[in-house]
DNA sequence: TGCCGACTGAAAGTTTTGATGCATAGAGTC
DNA sequence: GACTCTATGCATCAAAACTTTCAGTCGGCA
């Protein structure tokens, strides 16, 4: 992946100056552009014109005499240079690809929030905690919560999943918290199911800490959830995508097994030795 | 670009929200805020208010609701917020960061491969015209059937998940078959089931065309498929990620919806018009 | 059912920003 | 040394952006 926008920009910048005459003062607005490249595509004519010592009519007639319509059409064309040189490969190609590259956004995104390994590594000790853990998904996020559950189920000894709505929902819920469940995971994505947001009222009415996996930190899921960890949904397709909350899902599991390395592992290991009796998979 | 600016910012914008009461419309523009991170301290109020769907003053009401003087002073924190942050977070940073980062690779050589779209296109037609059009994926692949599943069904008329093994599976295959069904399309990841393989050889001998999303171009469900399309598995964490499989089978939904856009319409309307009216979601 | 309050968008009003005409200063030329 | 041409800033005007006001709508509540 290139470098950051400001060093590729110089070069850039450098450009847009080809070939033109520019008078001293002009000169020194351009200075000024390559010196301050990234902040100077926020700044106003009258702001560049103060920072380079001109006037700010200057600032209007070097844009002018660079080619463009006036300063507000060169200020949109150094934006462009410095936010919209997209990862690698450039954006473009056919609409399913760029759908693609749009999760590879979301995922990135969700990359840069995982540097603070702390505040993860917390919340798998909370849901690590709890027998039994619930794990709740209706709907469109009900295969995330299988999914996430049947991974779950091989390091932790008692996971179920909620993944039927319906009056039973809160009965099973209340079971749980009743069996000693301390804490509840949950999948809150668009379009919002009226019944998730109801059960996560019910499962904090029982005492129970709610983790919710959710599109967006502005989610209807905050108000009713203990702890939020957001990932963003692909809209780019005809249906949603959720790359970016699976991701994360796995990515709190594995918080998860961290929290007691010792029985991980060994659930692990027993696992494997029944699947080898049986013999499940290939090879 | 890369993200890292655009990512850390993400995190502080949030920040801005914190513990302010915010509206219907005003939690639209915060989603488009944290969606558009980065390029939205560059647009004027209108601009954001276009993306986001929203009025102008609703837009301005917003920075206010916020604490701020208006509307440039909120773009001016968010310019601050996206220029200081160093444009970081190359390769490297914690191992979880680094699993999120290997999945990107994965969706970018996934996009590489729907440069062709013809193939994609055609598979769509194969499948959208198999009624019934029954889905496999059994254990850690049952749930990317059933996610399929769930939005499939929404655009064609009778869609089968078939998640479950046992003995009961191969009947299910053949009932479908017998019903009309022409192909099916099974989800074949690591660690290949036995039973998926042996259903795809029943799926085979009952007729069908099998299209089969798998990890890989020489996995083990190559030799019993008709159409094979591999999106790769990521592998760095305790379990495996499924996110680049996840993402080929919305794209191949897209491309069974293309088939047909008449009836995809119709239907989505008809859903619509449904959910509405028994308010099955929020908003 | 009717009132009340909150929310939202349209439109008018205000401020900020950008463009242009004009006068001045300096360099080059005859 | 005077003329001319270019470059530059000041002042002004036009346009855009932002804020405020106002009226309509919706949901909650008596």
């Amino acid at each position: 992946m290139n470098e950051g926008a400001a060093g590729a920009s110089v070069e850039q910048v450098l450009d847009l100056f080809d070939g033109v005459r520019l008078t001293p003062t002009q000169r020194r607005i351009a200075h000024c552009l390559v010196q301050h490249a990234p902040a100077v595509a926020y700044l106003s004519a009258a702001e560049v014109a103060e920072l380079a010592g001109v006037s700010q009519p200057s600032v209007t007639r070097f844009a002018v005499a660079l080619g463009h319509d006036g300063y507000p059409a060169l200020r949109r064309r150094l934006r462009d240079l410095t936010i919209a040189t997209p990862t690698g490969s450039a954006d473009g190609g056919n609409e399913l690809q760029q759908a693609v590259r749009a999760e590879m956004g979301n995922l990135d995104r969700l990359a840069a929030q995982l540097a603070d390994r702390d505040r993860i590594a917390e919340t798998g000790r909370l849901l690590a905690e709890s027998r039994p853990l619930p794990v709740l998904g209706l709907r469109a996020a009900a295969p995330l919560a299988a999914y996430f559950a049947y991974f779950a189920a091989k390091v932790h000894p008692d996971v179920r999943v909620l993944d039927d709505g319906g009056s039973l929902l809160t009965d099973r819920l209340e079971q749980a918290a009743e069996a000693g469940a301390s804490a509840v995971l949950a999948f809150v994505l668009p379009r919002y199911p009226r019944e998730t947001l109801d059960a996560l009222r019910d499962a904090r009415a029982a005492g129970l800490t709610v983790v919710a996996i959710t599109d967006s930190p502005v989610s209807p899921a905050t108000e009713h959830a203990h702890v939020v960890l957001p990932a963003a949904v692909g809209a780019q397709l005809v249906f949603d995508l959720h790359t970016a909350p699976m991701t994360l899902a796995m990515v709190l599991l594995q918080a998860i097994c961290d929290a007691a390395p010792a029985d991980t592992q060994r659930r692990l290991e027993a696992f494997e030795a029944s699947a080898a009796r049986r013999q499940l998979f290939l090879g």
